[in-house]
DNA sequence: ACAAAAGTGTTGGAAGTACACCCATGA
DNA sequence: TCATGGGTGTACTTCCAACACTTTTGT
């Protein structure tokens, strides 16, 4: 949403366009600089940060929507993109008086106001997924009501606007006990990597360093990832081998994983 | 929902309590005679069977909601209940016309029918919950449209309505993987009970025996149960130790569990 | 005494952890 | 030649899996 007229329109007309008392929050993950950051925007006359979001089409598939959400937010397609809980009990999710308010305050900038029975006013549940993109290749669709994004890192997360804190809590929580059952990475990675550089992706996500040994040990028993016959050249060093992903083995992990027995 | 009045007034004024387009269903397992079972019901007119499910009201937690519906169903309260996902992809879910014929074969019962513009006509996402129940407590409410219910073996799940064999798959799945992180079994068990019962239920959850010491040693060493120092008699046999839940290291447990670093 | 269930300990293998030295490269 | 990052192996510990005989108890 681009214009006012468009904000206008979706205010108006977005019932018939899209399911009420539904969201999709999305927290991206993005990889910079060996840090895990996530995306963050800033609506309107809003004091608090928010996750990037969305509704879901009458007749469109939730993963589906997802998806679009995020390459609307994003600009990019095809991510590893994951659903990992809905959220529907925080007090701030039922306080009608609060939702509304917030939303006249962002919609003020293009002259509308809404009011109590309005769809945008009332209750919504919010089913949270998670993305993994490379943070360089996002850039983010400039939006009419959106006045600032940010990139923070994940221990450094400011207070957000309603239950978002806690659905990023959940994101990290689900993000790190997968990060072994899948090919994350696939997305913040180049084809081919080296094994510090992947190595700096999991102790980002993973907030804690690991033995170079063992690690490689690891991820090579697991499967995950394979060594190539290829050298990197890198300054005034030793040229690393290089890696890949072992997406064949992937799937497996996957139907595997989460089942411990 | 006992009689066709109370049936009528939901159709015509459920929308005013309940949220549209999102239901709440409820994977409910019983363990019984050393199986484990799943509560199915089969309303009136429907060739497959169905599980229970609910609305979500319009103020209602979400939480609040599933615990609602499970004590509606089955008259027990403060159960283990665990959302484990948010469903909405199946092209079942998207057929509006099957929606509509399917549920007007239910509601004929009560001389009610429902036009495609019908609240109760639209597409609904699904929130997946699972609880584990004991089977004998159970006492499953007659409801008006409900024409039989059954407990089917998990191994021996019929062909369901809509996705549902797709949201038990999955509930059996998150079940399984939370086992050893939570006191699963603290609503199937006594208060104490001996080693055998709780390893006849592991091996009914997870499909598999298990070698007695070496089950033994992994539940104490991970801090699920407690040996307590008191004995059962039974019969014709030596007098097993009684064990109790470890509810103190459960909490701790959760936290840790799922992340696996 | 016997049938049925419960209690108990050891061993070998696999996986995980800790740890340090040498090598390659470009400036 | 030096500074920097990369490559590599071993010993120790812990966890898991396999495995069988003895004890208790009521009939």
């Amino acid at each position: 949403m681009n214009s006012p007229e468009e904000v206008v329109d979706f205010i108006y007309n977005g019932h018939q366009r899209f399911l009420p008392h539904l969201s999709i929050d999305c927290v991206i993950f993005g990889y910079h600089d060996q840090q895990l950051k996530i995306l963050l925007i800033r609506y309107h006359d809003q004091e608090h940060w928010s996750l990037p979001g969305g509704y879901v089409e009458r007749q469109e598939g939730l993963t589906a929507a997802a998806h679009r959400i995020l390459s609307e937010k994003t600009q990019l397609t095809n991510l590893y993109l994951q659903q990992f809980y809905t959220f529907g009990d925080s007090p701030t999710r039922l306080n009608r008086i609060e939702i509304q308010d917030n939303h006249n305050k962002v919609y003020a900038k293009a002259n509308v106001a809404i009011d109590e029975e309005h769809w945008l006013s009332k209750r919504t549940l919010s089913v949270g997924y998670y993305a993994l993109v490379d943070y360089h290749e996002v850039s983010v669709t400039p939006e009419f009501l959106v006045v600032d994004y940010a990139w923070v890192d994940v221990n450094a997360v400011p207070s957000l606007q309603y239950d978002h804190n806690e659905i990023i809590d959940k994101a990290l929580l689900t993000l790190r006990s997968q990060l072994y059952q899948q090919s994350v990475g696939y997305n913040l990675l180049p084809e081919k990597f080296t094994l510090s550089e992947i190595q700096a992706l999991y102790e980002a996500i993973l907030g804690k360093p690991f033995d170079r040994r063992n690690f490689r040990k690891k991820m090579v028993a697991l499967g995950v990832i394979r060594q190539l016959d290829e050298r990197r050249k890198i300054g005034p060093h030793r040229s690393p081998y290089l890696y890949d992903f072992n997406l064949e083995n992937a799937s497996k992990l996957q139907e595997a994983g989460g089942v411990i027995f």
